[in-house]
Formats: C-alpha cells, sequence, structure tokens
DNA sequence: CGTAAGGTCAAGCGAACGTTTGATTTAACG
DNA sequence: CGTTAAATCAAACGTTCGCTTGACCTTACG
C-alpha cells in the first residue's frame, strides 16, 4: 500500500510539473502569440528545469501544440453546449447570446478561462500547422448556429449566414485579444451581455434596408 | 551642377535603402506581429547590410517604430477622408461602408496597402509603446463615425454607439488579419461589399427588438 | 592631392534561444 | 543491498539574435 502511494506520489510529481508547464505555455500563448513563447520563461514560471519541456513533451512546439488543442477543445466544447441550448424558435438575440457566452464568461472569469479564450483567438490568426484535426468542431459550432439562424431569418442565402457567422466569431475573438477586451473584463457577465448581443445579433440580422 | 547632381544620386542612394527597409519592415509587421520581426530577415528582403538600420534608424525597435507610424498614419487618413465624405443624410449602410472601404480596397489591392492594413491591425492587439501619439487620429475617427451615426439613430445612447464603432472596427482588423482575409482577397471591392456592408451596418444598428 | 562626410560592408561582440547530455535523487522490486 | 525506472537538475551544446566596430568606397571641397 504504502509503497504504492509514494510511487504515485512520485508520478503525480510528474504530471504536476507536465500541467505546470502546460499552464505556463498556455498563458504565454495567449499574451504572446505562437512566435512570443520562449522555453525559459515556460520554464521559470512553471517552477521547473529546462529539460522538464523536452523530457515530458519533446520540444517546445509539442508543448505548444498540446496546449493549443486543449484551448480548443475547451472553448468549442464549451459553445458547443450553449449553442446545443437553441432551437428553431430561438430570437436572434438568444443565437447571439448563446453564441458569445463563452467569451463573454472568459473575460469575467479572467485567469486560466481568458487565457484559453485568447489563446484560441490567436489561433484564429496564426493557424499552427496540423490544426486541421480540430477542424471538424469548427465546423460543428459554425453548422448549428447557422441552422437556427436560417429557420430565423429564412430569407437568407445560407453562404451568407456562414459569412456572418465567420463575421461574429472574429468579432469575439477581437474584443477578447485587443485592450478593450481588459476594459471589458472588468464588467461582469450580464453587463458585458447588454452591450455586445445587441451587436451581434445586428451582424448576424444584417441591414439592407434601402432607406435610412 | 553635375556635383551637386552626383551628390544628390549618393544622398537618393541612402534614400532608397531606408525606403527598402521600412517597406521590409513593414511586410515582417504585418506577417508576423511586433515580436516576429527580425533585424536579418528584414535587411536581406531589402537588399541591404545589418548595419543600416542602426545606421537609418538606430535601432531595430526604432525602425518598426517609424514603419508602424507610417501605416497608421495612412490607413487613419485614408478613413477620415471616407468619413469626411458622409453627412447626417448619409444612410447607414453609406456609413458602414465609408468605414469599412478603406480596408476592403486594401484587401483587394494586395501588396504594401495590405501590409499597411494588416499592421494596423496587428497594433490594434498589442499596441508599442508610445502609440498615444498618433490616439487622436483614431479619436477623429470614431468621432466622425459616432456624430454621423447619432443623427442616424437618434434613439441610441452615445456610449453604446461608441462601441458598436469599436467593434465595428474590430471586425474588420480580424477580417485583414485572419485567413479569411486571404479568401475575400481573391474578390473586388465591389463583391466584398456586398457581402460586409449589411454585416457592418447590422452591427452598427444593433438588434434590440422583443421577438424574433 | 589631401581632407571630410555620407553611406556601405564583412566581421565579430555578448546575450538569449531550443536542445542535449550525464549525473543525481527518489521509490519500488528482488 | 543492488538494480531498475521515473523524474529532475546543472551545465553545456551550437545557433541565431540585435548591435557595434573599423575599414572601405564615393563624392565634394580646399
Amino acid at each position: 500500500m504504502t509503497r504504492v502511494d509514494k510511487r504515485d506520489l512520485r508520478r503525480e510529481a510528474g504530471r504536476r510539473t507536465r500541467d505546470g508547464l502546460l499552464s505556463a505555455a498556455l498563458e504565454m500563448l495567449a499574451r504572446h502569440g505562437t512566435e512570443g513563447v520562449t522555453l525559459r520563461e515556460i520554464t521559470e514560471r512553471a517552477g521547473a528545469n529546462v529539460a522538464a519541456v523536452s523530457y515530458h513533451f519533446g520540444s517546445l512546439k509539442a508543448l505548444c501544440d498540446v496546449a493549443i488543442e486543449h484551448a480548443l477543445e475547451q472553448y468549442l466544447d464549451a459553445q458547443i453546449l450553449e449553442l446545443d441550448s437553441l432551437d428553431t424558435t430561438s430570437t436572434l438575440q438568444e443565437v447571439a447570446a448563446a453564441f458569445a457566452r463563452p467569451m463573454m464568461r472568459a473575460l469575467a472569469a479572467g485567469g486560466q478561462d481568458l487565457a484559453v479564450m485568447r489563446t484560441v483567438a490567436r489561433v484564429g490568426i496564426e493557424p499552427p500547422a496540423g490544426w486541421e484535426r480540430l477542424a471538424g468542431k469548427f465546423d460543428h459550432c459554425r453548422r448549428i448556429a447557422v441552422r437556427v439562424l436560417t429557420a430565423g431569418m429564412p430569407g437568407v442565402d445560407e453562404q451568407e449566414l456562414i459569412f456572418r457567422t465567420r463575421c461574429a466569431a472574429g468579432l469575439l475573438n477581437w474584443l477578447a485579444l485587443a485592450p478593450i477586451g481588459t476594459e471589458l473584463a472588468a464588467l461582469s457577465v450580464e453587463q458585458i451581455e447588454r452591450q455586445l448581443v445587441p451587436v451581434v445579433a445586428g451582424a448576424f440580422r444584417g441591414d439592407t434596408s434601402a432607406g435610412r
């Protein structure tokens, strides 16, 4: 018993080092992007030796790939969960709120959740090689959104709805990355939602009216 | 005469090296951001010696600062020019079109103009120290847009219009940076405009309706 | 021709980069 | 106790980084 426990302690120490490296890498990815992460800053922040990265992940790039994949999965799962709560009777603003809620939550929560959001946004600008393995979940998200939007706006071409969905996603990513995101982070989810949802919903709806 | 001309030739050679460095720096800033520019790649691309950067600008950072400032000035001047053509009788879509036209033109033009646009967008995410000197022009742009928007939407709070203007600017920046921008770059200004203007106008207008 | 100045160049500086190595520690097993 | 395996560590590897140096070329001026 005791022997197994102590071995597990040793093994768990290794796991904690691994998780610390992942966490530190995520933080740096969110702040400086793929090209701004340095091996030594990660290991210092995680309280680990420089060789720990090679030992646990093989290389710095491999560590970043794992951290990015975790972030993408976490964010997309949250967004899919929100979008799955919609149906064809949902209003445009409900769709917009569900679409934006993972990002708004991340802003209000800060810390690790915000780092996840910002890393996802950064990946949207500079897709690392081999990110296509997660493309399925991206498509899933967009497909759900477009399906619900089509039900509410039957007259609009589907290609345009896809474009507007991508615009909305890009807008959220921008808000998470730009300095304005730091301003929003001081607000509660409800306050962010009151300002942001009409904008996203408006982008979904589009404005094709003839006059003023 | 001849002596002056030949001296000028010598001086112009220096100026062309300087411009080449600026151009190469802009290209790298657009592609890799502030942290991704390297002295040697810039000088290789410009066909200059590594010492030329120190000679003409003092340091790599100073070169980047000049390149960024040029880009910001060029883009903001173009946007101010567009927005100044508006008045209080302009439709929402006309405002959106004017707001987005410099970005759409840059996408369609490619090359140096696109590099300017993308550098501006990157600066929006990672503002370099001392960028506040251009903050006045940013305010000017936003103030013009908000003024015209207020005239067309008298019932909306000004703070919300400022927020929506920042959202619209962020959306344009995102489209310029993300891979979707490369897709759009294959289209003409008219094709981009037909898809994009309704989205920007919709974001300006917002959607606060109660039902579906 | 001699001097001065603007501009370019190859070479090299110290620092930081990602990675590798060999020794060392810890705990389990025979 | 000796062996084995997981994990950590200091030290060094070679490369690339931004930057500086001193020589060199061209042109203008006395």
